[in-house]
Formats: C-alpha cells, sequence, structure tokens
DNA sequence: ACTTCGATGCTCT
DNA sequence: GAGCATCGAAGTA
C-alpha cells in the first residue's frame, strides 16, 4: 500500500520535492465520497530566497501569504484569474512551494469531465489550473489544510523515478528566473502540460545555467 | 497540429 | 489601475 505524504515531509527544499513528487498520487474524495485521483506527472519549484522569480519585483511582497502557511500544507496562487495548486515547503516563515502543473488522471474520469468537461481527453488536467478544475477543488475549502487531508492528499510513489525518467526543464510564463531548471516532467508521459519542450531544448538548458538542486 | 488573442480574478501599486 | 506561475475560443493547416 502507499504511503501517504505527511506535512513533515515537505519541511525540505521544494527543488528536491518537486523533483520526488513525479509519480506520486493525488487523491481527492469529494464531498458526495467519489475518489478522484491521478498521477502527478509534471511539476515545478519555487525557493524564495535564491529563486529571482519571488523577489522580482511583486512577487516578493505577494509570498506573504504564503509564507505564514506551514510546510506540507495547500495552497493556491492565482494568476491570471486561475487558482493553482501548491504545496508549502521549508519551515514555516519561508517563502516556498512546488507547484502541481499536471496529472495523468486515474480513478473518476466521469467525474472529472462532468466537473471540466473537455473534448479531447488529454486535456483534462495538462495543466495546472485545469487539474484544478477537473477534480472540482475549492481554493477556499482546501488552503491552509494539510497534504495527508482525507479529502485531498498525495499518495508517495510506489518508485521513485530514475534519472532517465525525468525531464528538467526551465519554468515558464515568468519574467525573472527563467532559465532555472526547475520544471520537472515525467519524460514522455502524453499527460504533461502542452508547453513542455522537447529534448532537443533541454539539452541547451544545460549549458546556458548554473543553479542546481544541491 | 499549430498560432493568436481576449477574459479571468486575485494581489499589489 | 496594472500585471500575472493561465485557459479557451477562434483562426489556420
Amino acid at each position: 500500500m502507499p504511503l501517504t505524504l505527511l506535512p513533515a515531509h515537505f519541511n525540505a527544499d521544494p527543488v528536491r520535492l518537486a523533483r520526488e513528487l513525479l509519480g506520486a498520487t493525488l487523491v481527492r474524495v469529494t464531498p458526495d465520497g467519489l475518489r478522484l485521483s491521478g498521477r502527478v506527472v509534471e511539476t515545478e519549484a519555487y525557493d524564495c530566497p535564491r529563486d529571482p522569480a519571488c523577489t522580482a519585483g511583486r512577487f516578493h511582497a505577494a509570498r506573504s501569504a504564503e509564507m505564514s502557511i506551514p510546510p506540507g500544507h495547500w495552497l493556491f496562487w492565482f494568476a491570471h484569474g486561475h487558482p493553482l495548486l501548491q504545496v508549502a515547503c521549508r519551515e514555516e516563515g519561508v517563502s516556498a512551494s512546488v507547484l502541481i502543473r499536471a496529472i495523468e488522471p486515474l480513478e473518476g474520469v466521469p467525474k472529472m469531465l462532468d466537473y471540466r468537461p473537455v473534448t479531447r481527453q488529454r486535456d483534462l488536467t495538462n495543466g495546472p489550473a485545469k487539474l484544478v478544475y477537473a477534480l472540482g477543488l475549492d481554493p477556499m475549502q482546501v488552503s491552509h489544510r494539510p497534504v495527508s487531508s482525507p479529502e485531498l492528499h498525495l499518495l508517495a510513489p510506489e518508485k521513485p523515478l530514475g534519472d532517465a525518467e525525468i525531464l528538467v526543464t526551465a519554468r515558464v510564463g515568468i519574467k525573472e528566473g527563467r532559465n532555472l531548471p526547475w520544471r520537472f516532467a515525467e519524460r514522455g508521459n502524453p499527460w504533461v502540460s502542452p508547453g513542455v519542450p522537447s529534448m532537443e531544448m533541454v539539452t541547451e538548458l544545460g549549458d546556458s545555467d548554473d543553479a542546481e538542486a544541491g
């Protein structure tokens, strides 16, 4: 039986955690007891003290609300009116998190399609806000709850993904810190978000950059 | 399959 | 009032 990840597990480097969460199962139990789940296939790390995406401009102040959330608790970042699901990392008072960017639907697909009707099944959960809608999550209800909550929790991967199975790329949609290789995806999985670059582009990324996971 | 472009709602100025 | 860690629709292939 897979283990439910506990909040204490997230008092750690978000870059490492983002990588380790690939292959985990995100489980949502609806108010009527329906179980929806999906395999985590794409994540992204944010780590303020060393992250230009956080310290640049408006982001710095914006993190203050997030900083009051203890590690291993859910939080939502809003972008363009869309809620993005994250887990707070490191110790409380530090702004660091892992963003869940895409999942591969496992259980409860009909209910997900009910929450978020799409014509192509591929589009159901292949984006950070898409998966929030497909799971029927209400940010107001889920924010600040532990990642081990019955209604929304994470099961550890059966087997951690090897380096060869992980595609490391740059984050998207931000100005500063574009170059940091802090987005992780399961290589070859069709359920990753449309913007994940091909292998060729990743190779170019490697020589132009520094910061590593640690 | 790909592109472009407007709407979204929340946060900070 | 601006800008954004995005999405969806509409257009072209």
